[in-house]
DNA sequence: GAGCACTGC
């Protein structure tokens, strides 16, 4: 900062003694302070059994001499909690932090303590860490802060340059999440321009050289890991002594049975949803396996459920797991993994613009990283319920995030960071074309860009605010339409996870005891509900008594706390950009249609008595869990819509089609049909069809035509009006052509011939030439005709001559 | 009649 505040005075051509002693005076604070930082600067006692402290003097050496450093290291080695340490006796924490990043907040949290243990000190102190929702780093104190990526990436709109860190440690960068691509992506911009930052990735030892490559062939270093051989068994699903085709469910029981015989230990069986863990664990309980303690574990069930993972002992344990356990949980006591091979992967289809959660095979990275489970306190065996041959034929590495997602939110913080195009963004996997286009449509629809790619105003806001682009756009819309106080409850809620419990053993009672905030017109509409509910008891009771009323009533204390934070956080934020909440409540249709501006690609209409059809004729569900999943209303909008395998919407209103006309003006289509003369009125009228996405939510509206399509409605008049006299117009010509007409047909029907009166076509083609592009309709014509001279008028004037056919 | 896991100005 002083850097730059020195070049700026350096461009000056004069320099005032006060700008002067200011400068010198920030230097020389500047100055003292490097040096007390270096006085107070914590020593680290290295762990010499670490493996990463073997390599300590290589590490250090490549610190210093580069830029960009990589580390890669298996789980055990000490490289989360050692780095840190070497880039503190490297000083590197004197003058600026030492910056940490983890993907989960809880890693970002324990990494902190443990990190501030081994440097006998407190928590807060030389080592902070800041998460959402909390800070306890200290500007005076701290060398070392931990953070999640997100808070990283967020800090880049205050401070571009990141002048607070020397050094940056990017930790499992394997992982290669959404935050960890796009942060990469900065840094990569950022390093030239902050030459004295060092940058650290560490990484599992996937990969490696793809960071390296994008760092400009930055030193990779190897660490050992310290885990205990895993032996790996494949047990393919046909290779049954009968050559038949087991199904998964006996595999599972089988390959127990084949570790039970092995010994003691408790075993981690990886499965893809909570459906399978449901299905095997009814399965289990009815198989002949003795001594049998069967756990669930996915990551939305309550904590009092993922507690008992934790609690080793009392027999032999079966957890069941989703992929919550390849990474985010670590299970204690686990000497045997069962993989199944496959997980539901998140992935976002360009072509049906919906995010979809298809099961597929993991990748080889996955399937190492599922078997690494049972390494970690004794030597372990895997078994894999595919065989080696099909392992080998897998990708090495899952896809990057970036690739599978909806990047609306990425390209909205792009151009509001001024980063410039995406696909000139150094990704290390860049998006493909289409996927950004996408992404921009998404934005174009929430208005946040115009047509041609500029953020708006509103786009600017909605980049201030820490939530989904959808959401946001729901809270701005809200502000107009008065109803900030209701859409910033739901809103909130939108952005967690339902703070609903449903144990797997208890699902009816906690129906039932959620039914009690339920409207059956809108389940957006059951969490403001659920709120209002829930801030009476919070008032009411004291912390403890307010846990067992949580637990007695199948909600999440946690979650709901979650809840309230991001409340507080966003009403925070909502002030900064100018925006309160309303004082009088809102009704049903206000707090909807500002909930719709954000879900306006999540409409669906009814289509038979199951389903609905959505946007781009999409055929789709409402979720089973929906207070509107019996009584289903003509139109819906949903917050979410996923495909499982059937495309759902969850969590989802009533709505009136007629708002969305103007809610969605900028992207309706209008057409029309059958454009006719209307007497009554002496107007071109037609009917108006309005569609969104390829739904029509107005049919046959009668609308003047005249403005629509001025030459057809012309024409129209000139036939209906003039030609065929369907007009009470009292103009001297109008009088005079027709009863002119009418004589010459009394002369045809005397001679009883068809061919005297000239077909209309040339009666058309007389008025054609006589008048005006503009008039559309009688009134203009009545207008026009005030105006013109004596001869014009003249001229309207139908002859015999013009009349009678020529042979 | 039932959906993997994370993150935030």
């Amino acid at each position: 900062r002083l850097r730059r505040k020195l070049s700026r005075l350096a461009h000056q051509k004069t320099v005032s003694a006060q700008q002067y002693q200011q400068i010198t005076q920030q230097i020389s604070d500047s100055i003292q302070r490097y040096q007390s930082r270096q006085q107070h600067q914590p020593q680290p006692k290295f762990e010499q059994e670490l493996p990463v402290i073997s390599r300590k003097e290589d590490i250090a050496k490549a610190i210093s001499q580069h830029q960009v450093t990589i580390i890669s290291g298996e789980t055990g080695s000490g490289k989360t909690t050692q780095i840190p340490q070497i880039c503190l006796q490297l000083g590197l924490g004197c003058d600026g932090l030492i910056g940490h990043t983890q993907p989960r907040r809880i890693a970002a949290r324990t990494v902190a303590s443990r990190i501030a243990q081994e440097l006998d000190t407190t928590l807060g102190d030389v080592v902070g860490y800041k998460v959402r929702f909390h800070d306890s780093v200290s500007a005076d104190r701290s060398y070392i802060k931990l953070m999640t990526d997100g808070i990283l990436l967020a800090e880049t709109q205050q401070d571009p340059y990141l002048n607070q860190y020397r050094v940056l440690i990017i930790d499992e960068a394997h992982e290669r999440s959404l935050n960890i691509d796009f942060l990469l992506g900065y840094l990569k911009q950022l390093l030239p321009k902050r030459p004295d930052l060092k940058l650290i990735i560490t990484s599992a030892t996937i990969n490696t050289a793809r960071f390296s490559d994008h760092f400009n062939q930055a030193p990779i270093i190897e660490v050992s890991g310290r885990s205990y051989p895993v032996e790996i068994r494949y047990r393919p699903l046909n290779n049954d002594v009968n050559d038949k085709t087991l199904d998964m469910t006996t595999a599972i029981i089988n390959a127990a049975k084949e570790l039970y015989r092995e010994g003691i230990g408790d075993i981690l069986v990886f499965l893809s949803g909570e459906r399978d863990i449901r299905d095997m664990t009814i399965a289990l309980e009815k198989s002949d396996l003795p001594q049998l303690q069967i756990l669930p574990l996915f990551a939305r069930q309550s904590a009092t459920e993922q507690n008992k993972v934790f609690k080793t002992g009392g027999g032999r344990r079966i957890i069941l797991a989703t992929n919550v356990a390849e990474t985010s949980l670590t299970v204690p006591g686990i000497r045997y993994v069962i993989d199944t091979g496959y997980a539901r992967i998140s992935r976002y289809s360009v072509r049906h613009k919906v995010q979809r959660l298809p099961i597929e095979k993991i990748a080889q990275s996955s399937a190492n990283q599922r078997s690494g489970r049972c390494g970690r306190i004794a030597a372990g065996i895997a078994i894999r319920l595919y065989d080696e041959a099909e392992f080998i034929q897998r990708p090495a590495f899952t896809e990057p995030e970036i690739l599978r997602t909806n990047l609306a939110a990425v390209i909205l913080q792009m151009a509001a960071l001024k980063l410039g195009q995406p696909s000139d963004f150094p990704f290390i996997d860049p998006p493909q074309q289409k996927m950004i286009n996408d992404g921009l449509n998404l934005l174009k629809e929430l208005q946040a860009v115009t047509d041609s790619g500029q953020l708006t105003t509103l786009g600017r806001q909605l980049a201030q605010l820490p939530i989904d682009p959808r959401i946001g756009r729901m809270l701005l819309s809200a502000n107009t339409l008065g109803c900030v106080q209701e859409v910033l409850i739901i809103a909130s809620a939108l952005s967690i996870q339902d703070p609903r419990e449903r144990p797997l053993d208890n699902q009816q009672a906690a129906d039932e005891a959620h039914q009690r905030y339920q409207d059956n017109r809108s389940d957006f509409l059951s969490y403001l509900n659920l709120w209002q509910h829930y801030q009476t008891q919070r008032q009411q009771l004291s912390q403890n008594k307010l846990r067992q009323y949580c637990q007695r009533h199948f909600l999440s204390f946690l979650r709901l706390r979650e809840w309230s934070d991001i409340y507080q956080q966003l009403l925070t934020q909502l002030k900064v950009i100018n925006i309160s909440l309303n004082t009088s409540p809102a009704n049903y249709n206000v707090i909807h249609q500002a909930l719709l501006t954000g879900l306006l690609s999540h409409i669906a209409q009814k289509n038979d008595n199951t389903g609905y059809l959505g946007a781009r004729q999409l055929k789709l569900k409402i979720f089973p869990g929906s207070a509107l999943f019996k009584k289903k209303p003509k139109w819906l909008a949903a917050a979410e819509l996923v495909d499982t395998g059937q495309l759902y919407a969850r969590t989802v209103a009533k709505i009136e089609p007629e708002w969305l006309e103007q809610l969605a003006s900028h992207l309706v289509r209008k057409s029309y049909s059958e454009p006719h003369w209307r007497k009554k009125g002496a107007q071109v009228v037609a009917y108006e069809q309005v569609s969104l996405y390829g739904l029509a939510i107005i049919h046959r509206r009668l609308v003047h035509y005249g403005k629509i399509s001025p030459t057809e409605s012309r024409e129209i008049f000139i036939r209906a009006a003039l030609v065929a006299g369907d007009w009470d117009s009292r103009h001297d010509f109008f009088l005079h052509n027709h009863a002119l007409i009418e004589k010459i047909q009394r002369l045809e029907n005397k001679a009883r011939r068809r061919d005297i009166l000239v077909d209309d076509e040339a009666i058309f083609h007389f008025y054609q030439q006589r008048i005006p592009e503009n008039i559309v309709n009688g009134s203009g014509f009545n207008h026009w005709y005030r105006t013109i001279s004596r001869q014009q008028s003249a001229e309207l004037f139908l002859s015999e001559e013009d009349l009678m056919q020529h042979q």
